[in-house]
DNA sequence: CGGACTGTGTGCGGTATCGTACACACATTT
DNA sequence: AAATGTGTGTACGATACCGCACACAGTCCG
């Protein structure tokens, strides 16, 4: 399972041009992040960013009865902890580890020392908050109004996207908490699903059979949010 | 009603160190905003930020199907277009004014070439952009997790910090339009709180006669924003 | 003064989701 | 093989909101 790690599986280092990528590779940390692991706390102090590569990590916020909702998701397309560079420091929301997988850490006063710069590497970030802000936007509207279904679709299309292969670990209580629902809505949106074929089920193991089917079904925010990545970080070697 | 404009009143500018105002204020253009007015509309490319000092601007989330919601507000605590200085230059939202009155224009060269420069602007920009990230993340969750009524109070307080006196004009079609649900829905909650003596309601009037009883009604989301909007934004002289 | 329009109130059945409770299936440990 | 725990299926009434239809009341205008 050792496969060979490289900065250039995320996007954003993938994207930079070579010398800025010398530079910045050398304050890089590869970091194992298993499943569960905050990356960070609502409110608490950041002390590094995080680039994924095999990982994906929920952004979520919580509210004072527990409930939570997840309000983006990122993987090897983005980075985690924009208010390191925003200037904000903390953030009101958590980042949760949703798929385990590998991410490289790098530390703030890198960061911010890079980002004064403005090369490429601002640049990258801004675009890609930029998309960040799409992503939660959408999520919004897609909270308001649109079906639990729809919205295990574009839920199970987004994690798609950000894994190799096509299966997914994951229970239906932890979707519940992303998608801010009952664990039981979502035994009965992945019921139908299941029913048509389009995914198999079985304790915490989703297998999608059918992902044009998924996209089939599902609202316009995937497809709304996945135009907007590409638009804004476009024609980086995509591997 | 013709009332002595500055910079100033926006709260953004009057944080800027005076040598710094100085040099913007030679681009920026006072422009009146009447109600209804799109700042942008979805996708169209933005040619210029705003500064609003007496407007309120809504963030639009529109879909496919004509139905939208409200992502964010903006008032003179802000900027509306982030896009221009993201690197995006479109974003898939439309910007509304909600309540009329003037803002500061500020075409897009000025912007990024005093963005560049990585000085006092810079950083306020990306503060409020964190800010405003923030806004849409706490939307995303109060459309999931609370009642009609309380989103009403959170939309209430918002714009009412946002303007001067206690009385906003809006009719309850427009507020409906703004949280994403029905119109009879916002009459229904609109009576409860009239019912209680909160505010007072008249054919596009709504007379704001209890403050603390609407922050006393409103479900947190309200107060986080404002928290995290104080702790990023501090200390200008709010006048 | 009458008409048209806009904004608001109200009532109805329909439905998606909630809250709760409990049964069952699979997996891991003893 | 039994025991325990975790993940999933199912059923129930409750409820918040929807979609629709329509009545009515201010306001503007000819």
């Amino acid at each position: 399972m050792a496969i060979a790690q490289d900065p250039r599986q995320n996007y954003l280092l993938a994207a930079l041009p070579t010398e800025d990528l010398e530079r910045v590779r050398k304050n890089l940390k590869l970091v194992e992040l298993p499943l569960g692991e905050a990356l960070y706390e609502s409110g608490s102090r950041q002390r590094a960013v995080y680039f994924p590569t095999t990982a994906i990590v929920s952004l979520l916020h919580t509210l004072a009865d527990g409930s939570s909702v997840e309000i983006a998701v990122v993987g090897n397309e983005g980075v985690i902890g924009v208010s390191l560079f925003m200037g904000g420091e903390t953030t009101p929301s958590r980042a949760v580890v949703q798929s385990a997988g590998h991410a490289y850490r790098w530390p703030g006063k890198f960061l911010k020392e890079e980002f004064t710069l403005g090369g490429p590497m601002q640049h990258l970030l801004l675009r890609y908050t930029q998309a960040l802000l799409t992503q939660m936007a959408q999520t919004a509207v897609c909270n308001r109004h649109h079906s639990l279904d729809q919205q295990l679709c574009r839920w199970l299309l987004l994690s798609l996207d950000r894994l190799v292969g096509n299966e997914l670990v994951m229970t239906q209580e932890l979707i519940a908490n992303m998608l801010g629902v009952r664990r039981e809505g979502v035994t009965e949106a992945a019921g139908n699903l299941q029913s048509a074929g389009l995914i198999r089920y079985s304790r915490g193991r989703i297998k999608v059979l059918d992902r044009a089917g998924l996209e089939a079904r599902t609202c316009e925010c995937y497809s709304v949010v996945k135009r907007e990545f590409d638009r804004l970080l476009p024609a980086v070697a995509r591997t």
